[in-house]
DNA sequence: TCTTCTAGTTAGAGGCATCAAACTTAACGG
DNA sequence: CCGTTAAGTTTGATGCCTCTAACTAGAAGA
């Protein structure tokens, strides 16, 4: 992953051309990245230098062998989690390619398996959980508030436990204390003492004190103002 | 978001440092970010513009109001992201941090309600579903190789179907037509005529020729070598 | 052949993000 | 009060990506 985000998206841009069957043109590139021409013959002179692709002055863009293999690399990511957005996770089909875009670079071959595996397992879980795939609808439909950390919380505030973003020891210790998702937490207060703060608050009718590690590892649902 | 990403990643820096109960400093935040000092300087200078935070010569960092709600947002999302890449699609720490660095500047707030809502329902499966969730642990265990647009295979080749990336109609016509996970395809081979080709090929003993709109739908895995 | 249009290129510029190297402050200890 | 040190700033430069405006090559008709 030496080649910048962009000298990949120049690629995908190509391959997705050849695929139609046609030659890529620098206007159809410029037109499909949504940058003026002047950018596209830049870029591929960038292009040519690293021998992603070959292009003489005025001719044909045509990718190379290693090229070819690069822009394949990014295409299927690409098309992959944008799909994955949309059919797993319910995202609008432009956010998916927002998404997409910026991901595709970032994501290694092992990644990629793993989402696939996911994808996989989850493909399976839906025949026969008719049950649980409504729920997961249901929930897509309707999205909650967003949660924030505890320690973010203003003073006196509280909510009810979102979700806990730690894991291994600090997950398990928070886990057996009683900070599981639903559970109520009132009157946050934040003091001066530990380096970061200590936070009291009143969680099942007991006084607890944690710090900022805890602190920010506990995400809460403020309470809905109705 | 008319903010560059790069601009959020200096807020989210600023606020983390805070979090920790310390005012920022122009050291820390290049720490953090792994830039030099010089370039913390001149993109302290930017967001001041911006008026997003205060900072005279050699003085404090502090976030404005809005920059300090810019800044909870992203970090929201970075965390967020973060914990979902980590413990529910598997992925490893460092590569969650990378992808959650460049997706945190690309989703919108209805987007990770989505997301939180996906998180909770397969929370929710995951308790009274073991086998399911035994499953999926397996399955992101041992990943499978990667497949294929079946317009990229070479000529001759083939594959069991791996997914079907598209939606709608043309999904609904794909399953009708017989094309699910696992149907073998022989004997691919293209041609031209419709603009960007013709492709023929065998599954379940029929000869069928599909499109190149048909042919980047359907993912194949290549036969594995052994 | 000449004209005209489109595709592509070059030249010149600017913004963002970054760096290394040299410089300036502020602060602390003697 | 002065020297040293750590923190912060400035300067000058680079690379990438982008643009507009002006230019050129090539193809297609009249």
């Amino acid at each position: 992953m030496d080649l910048t985000a962009r000298v990949e998206d120049y690629l995908e841009a190509v391959l997705e051309i050849e695929m139609t069957g046609e030659i890529a043109t620098v206007t159809q590139i410029a037109a499909n990245l949504g940058v003026t021409k002047a950018t596209v013959t830049a870029a591929l002179k960038r292009l040519k230098q690293e021998k992603l692709l070959e292009h003489e002055r005025y001719g044909d863009v045509l990718l190379t062998e290693d090229g070819r293999a690069k822009a394949l690399a990014v295409y299927r990511r690409h098309e992959f989690l944008s799909d994955f957005f949309v059919r797993i996770l319910g995202f609008s089909r432009e956010r998916a390619q927002r998404v997409s875009c910026v991901m595709e670079h970032e994501i290694d071959e092992q990644t990629e398996r793993r989402l696939a595996a996911f994808t996989d397992a989850l493909a399976h879980a839906e025949r026969g959980n008719e049950e649980w795939l409504r729920k997961l609808q249901e929930a897509l439909e309707s999205p909650k508030a967003l949660p924030m950390p505890l320690c973010m919380m203003p003073d006196g505030s509280g909510g009810a436990i979102a979700r806990i973003t730690a894991q291994y020891e600090l997950r398990k210790r928070l886990n057996s204390a009683g900070f599981v998702p639903d559970a109520l937490i009132t009157d946050i207060r934040k003091f001066d003492g530990a380096p970061g703060g200590l936070f009291t608050f009143t969680m099942n009718a007991i006084q607890i004190r944690i710090g900022i590690t805890e602190a920010s590892a506990i995400w809460l649902y403020q309470p809905s103002i109705a």
